[in-house]
RNA sequence: GGCGAUGUAGCUCAGCUGGUUAGAGCGGAGAAUUCAUAAUUCUUAGGUCGGCGGUUCGAGUCCGCCCAUCGCCA
């Protein structure tokens, strides 16, 4: 039985160098799908550039070359970026791809036929320098003065497209009210519901001052505004509006289970990419779900400061601790509820101490060591009586609902919570190893077959352990399920794969030791 | 300026509809142990639960005000 899945990043702004806020978005999205596939679902992670949009059109022109050229060496930057952060995509969507613009035509006409969007006209405070308008409230505290240049205002008008916002607050509503996980977390949901509760206004979605962008079917000089075409990229991509005027034979991915967003665009994915969703008469995602930002040593960052994470200093710390740790460090300690994280060289350290070194490779390591010491490298039997149970824990049962549990916060995209259970079966096969003591019982030969089982069991419960962890660090246990002799990943149902006492007795086990202990070394941020 | 949050042990945070001695992880300290990457296991932290006032037999847990931080909006 397959099941699909599907689960998408914000598309990336081209005019924006890849930084931590790209690197963890994107890495929680990753693990994620990995885990769905892990139990045998077909994803389609989908990840992507914008590329649209006047801020694009006019740092090009300021670097004297054509809009396109710009989009194109951004948008290979962070196609390069995703292989460096091990991620896992289907897709890689491009608004300039003519695939999504010509549905975004579709999409669009279709939406002027039906009346959800029209042509109006809007007046306004202009600040000429700034190419934008002020509302009438500004306008009169700015003193009808520019607050950058000084210069008046101008009364201006201007004619767009809107959308109909204003005809799905009802929908909207009633929406949230019936699915409470639709946002998440809570604390977004509830924002958002303040302002639904506010009211909603049509929303412009085109503009006449700039080019660069997909110009609106049968209407010359209107441009579509760039965070309504980069919203339509979820289901461009899926091909959802390529039926010209017909309702779409939809996709097996669709609805999404998850969009993953930062918390400053969650306004257009909570209520307007929803609201156009109705009008299009399509299913609304699952769940949006809205993480918060990293930030630098108790800081925020900002440009300003300098102090963004930059690609050159993820660079350094992959290189100093290695890729697997880099995406659990993001996945277990990232801003993923409605407050921001906070990053800095000496936590990642301490994670990467306690977690990595001292529990997930250190525990495999002695299990190894003892059985290489003790058989040769080679995995003894288990010659406890099946019934009744009375010789210690039952491993089996152990393994079968921490399996069930990270299943469930998979499913719920509590990451930090399945990383959490998964690494708990290790530091219980440490407390059943200091509790029966396999290192003395191997003084006497006569505790042979004891002994036998005791390490069968942590071997055991090991691999399933790394099959689980599997998400979060794929080199690493891929590394540690090839010493514990257990097939790769992918081969076997995972049914199979995640139960316990799969690998046969007289298997080779290595010894290894997956994390090296390393210097806390100081990281600086690199000037920017 | 409007709306909304958050403020709990050194650090990061749990504490649902109010009720016995306020919890976890990490760090620190002590002990055990030696299979392991000076790892592991066990024990331990006496914190005015931001401040003041109120409701109540009883409040981190409800209400008001204040302070601090933050988010969303304008």
């Amino acid at each position: 039985m397959s099941t699909s899945a599907c689960i998408t990043t914000p598309i990336y702004y081209v005019n924006d160098r890849p930084h931590i806020g790209h690197a963890y978005t994107t890495t929680i999205c990753d693990v994620w799908s990995r885990a769905a596939r892990l139990r045998g679902s077909d994803v389609f992670f989908l990840t992507g550039t914008d590329e649209h949009g006047s801020k694009v059109e006019k740092s090009a022109a300021a670097r004297g070359i054509l809009p396109q050229a710009l989009a194109d060496e951004n948008a290979a930057e962070f196609q390069r970026v995703l292989a460096v952060f091990g991620i896992s995509n289907s897709d890689f969507i491009r608004t300039t791809q003519p695939r999504h613009e010509r549905q975004v035509r579709a999409l669009l006409q279709r939406l002027v036929k039906t009346g959800a969007v029209y042509l109006g006209t809007f007046e306004g405070w202009y600040d000429d320098g700034q190419e934008e308008y002020h509302t009438e409230t500004r306008a009169r505290e700015l003193n009808y003065k520019s607050p950058i240049s000084g210069k008046p205002l101008t009364r201006a008008t201007e004619q767009n497209y809107y959308f109909k916002l204003s005809a799905y607050a009802d929908r909207l509503a009633t929406h949230f009210a019936s699915h409470p996980d639709f946002v998440r977390p809570l604390e977004r949901s509830n924002e958002m519901l303040a302002r639904l509760r506010d009211g909603l206004q049509d929303v412009p979605i085109t503009r006449t001052n700039f080019s660069w962008g997909i110009s609106m079917p049968d209407a010359p000089g209107h441009v579509v505004y760039v965070w309504i075409d980069a919203l339509f990229n979820y289901i461009t991509a899926l091909d959802l509006g390529a039926t010209d005027g017909d309702r779409t034979g939809g996709s097996p991915y669709w609805p999404a289970d998850y969009h993953i967003v930062g918390k400053e665009i969650l306004w257009f994915h909570a209520v307007i990419w929803p609201a156009l969703l109705m009008a299009l008469e399509l299913p609304l995602p699952k769940c949006i779900y809205a993480h918060s930002f990293w930030i630098a040593d108790g800081q925020k960052m900002s440009k300003s400061l300098g102090n963004f994470v930059d690609l050159p200093t993820i660079d350094r710390y992959i290189a100093h601790f290695g890729l697997d740790a880099w995406r659990w460090y993001m996945a277990t300690q990232g801003p993923i509820a409605a407050t921001d994280s906070d990053f800095s060289a000496k936590h990642f350290h301490e994670i990467y101490t306690a977690d990595l070194v001292n529990t997930v490779g250190n525990c495999p390591s002695r299990v190894g060591a003892m059985i290489a010491k003790y058989f040769d490298g080679v995995l003894p039997v288990d010659t406890r009586p099946q019934d009744p149970p009375d010789s210690g824990p039952s491993w089996e049962a152990i393994c079968s609902n921490t399996v069930s549990d990270w299943e469930r916060r998979m499913a719920a995209f509590d990451l930090h919570g399945a990383a959490r259970v998964a690494m708990d079966l290790l530091r219980r096969v440490d407390v059943f190893i200091n509790d029966t003591a396999p290192f003395k019982l191997a003084k006497d030969p006569a505790n042979a077959e004891r002994l036998a089982s005791i390490l069968n069991q942590c071997a055991q419960t090991v691999r399933v352990a790394g099959v689980l962890l599997e998400p979060f660090m794929p080199s690493k246990m891929a590394e540690l399920a090839r010493a514990f002799g257990s097939v790769p990943s992918g081969e076997v149902a995972w049914s199979v794969r995640a139960k316990y006492g799969t690998i046969a007795a007289g298997h080779r086990i290595e010894k290894l030791a997956l994390f090296p202990r390393v210097d806390p070394v100081k990281i600086a941020p690199s000037p920017s």
